[in-house]
DNA sequence: TCAATCTGCTTGCTAATTGCAAGTGGTTGA
DNA sequence: TCAACCACTTGCAATTAGCAAGCAGATTGA
């Protein structure tokens, strides 16, 4: 019952497996980015993540169960991430935290389409978003609706109307 | 558009202003322990806040709207600490962290019963609960129905039930 | 075949943040 | 009047964040 951490409460204990700057962002990448290898959350990432920072929280987010690890078949030095039912389970809370920061922050409109569209689809677009990412990383089969795409259309949608 | 932080994503800047590893704790303590001054805040911590750091915290959530701090009219020295409007809408993201730590960490069953009613009530109690937080904090009417009182029933019991 | 490049990290180093313990100075109640 | 109280500060040591550079194995191209 007694866990090492400051307290039981389930709260806390979230918060200490995420509560940082940079954790929730990584989950974020490889979830709504699809980006599955340490290259590419490091080139791709928005706020400029350190290429040690990224290598530590990797490292602890592996360890916490909520990414796991798998060589690259076709690059022997690669190593793919992939979510875990833990971090899939995630979704909501991330479509909760983007619609709070949308509405009580100021983000920028590209980067707020999918955060919208989440909000908008609600629990039902939820479970599907999760269904297919059961898919992309725990391969179960391929649900018929994509939620990615959609997601991703929108948002490229929106780059090129802002040029 | 450009603001100041890492990037215009949502989730982003929601995590520069509650990504640390105290922010949410406090502002859970004042929501769900109506906590509402600097010596409530610090004595009843589950977690053991440090008087520093729970002082820095109370001046940043303020700053950034998320707490609104008024004149104890008792004690020309003590201030009460009350949720905005913005902190308030934080509800459905708590109980969804509560939810996951329920399902993906080893919380203690008293801490965990309120999360389970907050879970299991849904949307719908959420608001409820809400509107009576902008009944306590903000000089709303009074709703008819008390979560809050629920709440702190089921973990009055638990904990009498653990002994 | 072999040099250039790429990839996934590591290593130094400095600045900022965390957290403990002790202190400070106004406030209150007897 | 004075001891207890209360809301914070301050000093200090330890951890963490973040920049810049480096490095070894893997791959690619000529």
């Amino acid at each position: 019952m007694a866990q090492h951490g400051r307290s039981g409460c389930p709260i806390n204990l979230t918060l200490e497996q995420l509560g940082d700057r940079w954790s929730l962002i990584v989950v974020r990448d490889v979830m709504f980015g699809n980006r599955r290898s340490y290259g590419a959350l490091l080139t791709g990432s928005e706020e400029g993540i350190a290429s040690n920072i990224l290598a530590d929280r990797l490292k602890r987010l592996t360890a916490a169960g909520l990414l796991s690890r798998a060589p690259d078949p076709a690059h022997r030095q690669k190593a793919i991430y992939s979510l875990t039912e833990a971090s899939i389970e995630l979704v909501p809370l991330l479509a909760h935290m983007g619609a709070w920061g949308r509405r009580h922050t100021q983000p920028s409109r590209e980067l707020s389409v999918r955060a919208e569209l989440l909000e908008d689809g609600g629990p039902l677009l939820w479970e599907a978003f999760m269904d297919e990412l059961r898919h992309l990383h725990l391969g179960a089969p391929r649900p018929e609706r994509s939620v990615f795409a959609e997601l991703q259309s929108a948002y490229e949608a929106a780059m090129t109307e802002k040029g």
